[in-house]
RNA sequence: UCCCCGAUAGCUCAAUUGGUAGAGCGAGCGGCUGUUAACCGCUAGGUUGUAGGUUCGAGCCCUACUCGGGGAGCCA
């Protein structure tokens, strides 16, 4: 079948007047008598299709009337433009051919759990909130590899199949490799070290795999990484490095999806507030303002400012039961009702939040130094800042052996997280990486690792070692910061949950 | 692994103190020439997650289990 006459919902625009074919899937429909509105999306868009009486036959008329959801179809029109439409412009009709009819389609245009949705996956992905999630994600992803790829850097693709830990030995799986035990990578970053010391400037980007049992919207056991390396850099250069290329993403997401940003309710006015330089503190600040009254103050106001949301909650849902009472017709019943399903749902979840928020201020108030940040500190820091922040010099104790300790002051390391601000959290952690030979064998030593392993490892820091660092940083996770969606399962087509894969 | 919540029609949810299981969407039929998750009328659709227990009577109370959601630890 050849494709040269189909024209594309994306490229309407210029074919106002014309007469045009699309190929796509029936996404809804409106029937009033002698017209019916027929919403077709093709994958770059979507249309509404205009099908009057008497513009074709009476047959297809009374087809096309009874068609399925999702059936597939061809449709040919004149263009017009029409504010009343999906995308301003519209199809009328005067021919279509089923191709494929579809009924009792399982995903209809009403709301549905998430349970049934994953289970549904592959259907899933059809829906509008999805298509524009995976638009978002593609051009992360184009951002990616353009802003690296532009400034000189060289894409070296590290393996999967690993024989030694970057991080955490505990946190991997393990395949059976003939015979041999193997694990899942979990980081690029120590063969990208050694691609450092040739190129210069390099990074990998790919799947990562971590047996977590991490059950949260943050976590998936399989995601996407990149992760660039750089000889002859600093912490403040990692740092610079960073914020620019976050600043790109964002940038790029506004260009290029606008409309998909705001059909998903993302909020586009904090994102055009991206611009460099980010918010900078110390770990030691951050412990500082997590002890500190000022934090305590916040949350104290965030709970108050919670409960008076509950009210207002409550006392609308205490309204709308009266109403619903009063009310004879049974359809206007039911619209209550569906609100205040709503309505309970958003309770449920300032509930959730009032219960958590003494939990995490007691967690803020008693925090230690020494501890690695918790979930609920980071997303307090993160909830204070409309830019993203970067904590930096962590203290060396609760991190990987890896990270170069601070001259200065040898109980940190030259590292860095940083944390989407609004309560996303940690979306990027890098570091400067141990460059001294002996240092770095004495870390590897004393986390109980086998010194035979890391022998290669080692001689980077034995031929010509040199400051370097890079850092990683998570696909998923910069794609529901962005598009402002809670769950990061709903950021890959395919999410690898612990303890479940639906398809 | 721990804590909290839930499971009722294909889907999303109601069901007052323990007293005859309902609605919307979806499906089918019909009506309507500008609809925006259209609307209006009619029809079909149920072993209330599983196994026990209390009771004259259990969707509702009790126990165990299964599955799911949210959170914690850990992390991108």
């Amino acid at each position: 079948m050849t494709n040269n006459n189909k024209t594309y919902i994306s490229e309407l625009k210029d074919y106002v007047g014309k007469e045009v074919t699309l190929s796509g899937w029936l996404y809804n429909s409106r029937s009033s008598g002698k017209i019916q509105f027929l919403i077709i999306r093709d994958g770059t868009g979507l249309c509404q299709c205009i099908v009057e009486k008497g513009s074709v036959s009476d047959e297809l008329f009374d087809e096309l009337r009874h068609l399925g959801q999702e059936s597939s179809i061809r449709v040919s029109g004149t263009v017009r433009a029409d504010e009343r439409s999906v995308g301003g412009y519209e199809l009328a009709v005067t021919d279509a051919e089923v191709i494929g009819a579809a009924t009792d389609y399982p995903i209809t245009p009403k709301s549905h759990g998430i349970d049934f949705l994953l289970k549904n996956r592959h259907l899933h992905l059809r829906s509008r909130r999805q298509w524009c999630i995976g638009k978002v994600r593609h051009t992360v992803i184009d951002a990616i590899r353009r802003f690296f790829n532009d400034k000189g850097f060289v894409l070296i693709d590290t393996p999967i199949f690993m024989s030694m830990a970057g991080e955490d030995e505990q946190t991997l799986f393990e395949v059976d490799y003939f015979g041999e035990p193997l694990h899942l990578t979990q980081t690029g970053q120590l063969h990208l070290e050694s691609a450092a010391m040739s190129f210069g400037k390099v990074y990998c980007f790919g799947p990562t795999f971590r047996a977590e049992k991490s059950k949260t919207r943050r976590h998936l056991t399989e995601f996407w990484m990149v992760e660039p390396e750089v000889a002859f850099i600093d912490l403040d250069g990692l740092l610079e490095l960073a914020e620019n290329f976050v600043y790109f993403i964002t940038e790029q997401a506004l260009t290029n999806n606008r409309s998909e940003l705001e059909y998903l309710g993302a909020d586009i006015a904090a994102l055009e507030k991206m611009k460099p330089p980010f918010y900078r503190l110390t770990y030691t600040e951050a412990v500082e303002i997590l002890t500190g009254e000022k934090t305590q103050k916040f949350l104290s106001e965030q709970l108050e400012q919670l409960q008076r949301q509950k009210q207002q909650i409550e006392s609308r849902i205490g309204e709308l039961e009266k109403k619903q009472a009063g009310q004879r017709k049974q359809w206007q019943k039911d619209k209550i009702a569906a609100e205040l399903i709503e309505l309970r749902a958003e309770l449920g979840e300032t509930d959730a939040r009032i219960e958590n928020n003494p939990k995490h201020a007691k967690l803020a108030a008693g925090f230690q130094w020494g501890k690695d940040l918790g979930g609920s500190d980071e997303t307090i820091i993160s909830q204070m800042h409309d830019k993203p922040i970067f904590v930096t010099h962590y203290p060396k104790d609760a991190k990987a052996f890896y990270m170069k300790t601070d001259r200065g002051n040898e109980k940190v390391v030259l590292n860095f997280d940083l944390l989407a601000p609004a309560g996303f959290g940690e979306i990027i952690g890098g570091s400067v990486r141990e460059d001294d030979y002996e240092k770095l064998l004495k870390r590897i030593s004393g986390q109980g690792l086998d010194v035979e392993n890391y022998s290669w490892y080692l001689d980077l820091r034995k031929y010509g070692s040199v400051p370097h660092g890079g850092f990683g940083l998570g696909v998923e996770r910069t794609v529901a910061w962005l598009t402002s969606e809670k769950h990061i399962r709903q950021c890959i087509a395919f999410p690898r949950l612990m303890d479940k894969v639906y398809i």
